[in-house]
DNA sequence: CTGTACGTTCAGAAAATTCTAAACGTTCCA
DNA sequence: TGGAACGTTTAGAATTTTCTGAACGTACAG
């Protein structure tokens, strides 16, 4: 490998490291491939960074999901050939759309739940103070629930194609009670 | 802890696991807090979520940097207490320009520090079809830094809470030539 | 001062993740 | 029908991350 590819491996590893989307290996994969002409073989790759050739087959397999990396067929050999994808955009509205949107549902659907077995048990419940505190939280799940749905909307928007308008996101805290001890 | 109660930090910290921006203790700590009329001692958190005093006194800080939870003091106690933010907006742009935007520099730098060294190094490499690759390599950094860089502008619009228009990142793909192997 | 109530730091324990090499299943060629 | 060339699965090793309890520092009350 020579010492641009190998500067470029290691710093698309050390940022896919911290993205929370792709490990370092995968991060370093990519680069790899990214900087070739030619598709590489599994082997090859495995090679070229010093890993086993079943973690690569593990850790690719991402890379093939995402649709950063492309299977591909080369003339004359039976393995299996990788190449590394240009079609950034597909990508991030993947990554938009079945990581951070389904993200933002697993909050939602905690909401729910949450909100589901609150009203299951209705105000029997109450605080130091003998406030029944499940309007309280009612209201907190409230505006939880208005904000990760406004920005899960605007996510979605934007992986259509329209735009995003921060705007609509703001004004959802518009309803939502300031802090206890800001309280006036 | 209530149920409602536990199937919200349950269920949040399930969440904050995946972002890859919490922890999982650190969703669970947010969704505790966030449940609570009053502030909360440290070790009372600790207590509630089954965690040494230690443990939470290191995973509260990260959350006090997101702008997640807020130290407060309390009437007649010498105790830190604790409470959830609730103006999400805050933190998402945190998130946004000290996670998100920060990731897609580290990218950018690495794709500079490439070119410089594709340079310092000028054209004595050839490929097995005795091109020089320096070309291609230069090309495919252009097209990954206009992407990127498309993206962390409009990130940056975005928190300013200007609208992003996903056109604008679209275009940018527009210049970069697509898979060796799909040329025609 | 002295002692107690805190929060933080830190070394090591515990747990989770990542990685390897061997075993396995498939495909394709002789 | 072998058997060689692959990619994948998997059990356990290696590494990294997370967590705990003890030690420590600080502030405040007596």
């Amino acid at each position: 490998m020579d010492r641009p590819t190998g500067i470029f491996v290691d710093g698309m590893g050390a940022a896919a490291a911290t993205s929370g989307v792709l490990t370092q290996l995968q991060g370093r994969i990519f680069a790899l491939l990214y900087l070739h002409r030619h598709p590489l073989a599994l082997e090859e790759v495995a090679a070229e960074l010093e890993q086993s050739k079943s973690n690569i087959s593990v850790n690719i397999r991402g890379l093939v999901e995402w649709h950063l990396v492309r299977r591909t067929h080369v003339a004359g050999s039976r393995k299996d050939h990788y190449e590394a994808a240009t079609d950034f955009w597909r990508v991030m509205q993947e990554i938009m759309e079945r990581r951070f949107r389904w993200n933002l549902r697993q909050v939602l659907a905690t909401v729910a739940e949450t909100e589901r077995a609150l009203t299951e048990r209705p105000g029997r419940k109450q605080d130091a103070a003998g406030r029944v505190s499940g309007a309280f939280m009612t209201t907190r799940l409230g505006a939880l629930r208005a904000f990760f749905a406004a920005v899960d909307a605007g996510v979605g928007a934007f992986t259509q194609g329209q735009s995003f308008e921060p705007e609509t996101v703001k004004n959802v805290l518009r309803m939502v009670p300031p802090r206890t001890s800001e309280r006036s």
